[in-house]
DNA sequence: TGAATATATGAATAACTACTCATAAGTTAT
DNA sequence: ATAACTTATGAGTAGTTATTCATATATTCA
């Protein structure tokens, strides 16, 4: 899929580890791709909007699809690719089911990108 | 271009009070297509391979070439998305343009998104 | 059983993304 | 000026995404 031409590529890694200049590991492929996994799941109005409210706490779909104004099906798309992330997990009541939030670290990106997107006009 | 409504700015630090919640405001639609901006432009393995190193220091076009394995074209076309994120900005040196970071939550979300990476199979 | 309600899913589609290739634009030296 | 070098960009393209529509699946109740 990713390919690239002789001229294109330079297969050379520095490694300028002088004294203590944060030469760190370099981030590699895998983790690369596992964190654009997580951004990906994260990029997108109507997936913000259901975390949003599932943040509060747990939410059936009909709700979800009310509170975002986004129409079931839609919501049950959304929420499946969330599903699929492990980002929620969902529970059945009867004719209903709850999704809730199911992983400790989407609540702490969500508010450090809300914090980002509410200062956005204050970077030049 | 983007405007956002009085109840939206800066009021997430509410400690829930009570058992059962108070309902925080909502999500409003431009903060959710701002927070999903910045998501969709961290949701790539190539720009994060060059945030990567850019979070190390100022990297000239060349170089974050070479670096992350990526094609020159490839390269400048990420930065260039990067750029008008405003997650980076640049300065020529001769022939060269050298790159850094210009934001500051870039590194935490950065961060925060490895650990999560990195955490992924541990949960079921 | 069948109707009503709630959720999930497949197909189709329009919009978007990230790449390559070719080439333009800017810089430095000869 | 031309050549060598570095970066940027437009066009084309294959792959991806988020929606709608129609329908399937699951549950409850009469």
């Amino acid at each position: 899929m990713i390919k690239m031409t002789d001229q294109d590529i330079h297969q050379h890694q520095h490694q300028h580890h002088k004294d203590s200049d944060a030469q760190q590991n370099q981030l590699s492929e895998e983790n690369a791709q596992r964190m654009a996994l997580t951004f990906k799941g994260l990029a997108d109005p109507t997936r913000l909007k259901l975390l949003d409210e599932l943040l509060r706490g747990e939410v059936c779909v009909g709700c979800l699809a009310e509170a975002t104004q986004t129409s079931q099906s839609a919501v049950s798309h959304q929420l499946r690719v969330l599903r699929n992330l492990r980002f929620v997990s969902s529970r059945r009541d009867g004719q209903q089911v709850f999704y809730r939030i199911n992983d400790e670290h989407i609540g702490e990106l969500f508010k450090l990108a809300l914090d980002h997107a509410l200062h956005m006009d204050e970077r030049i």
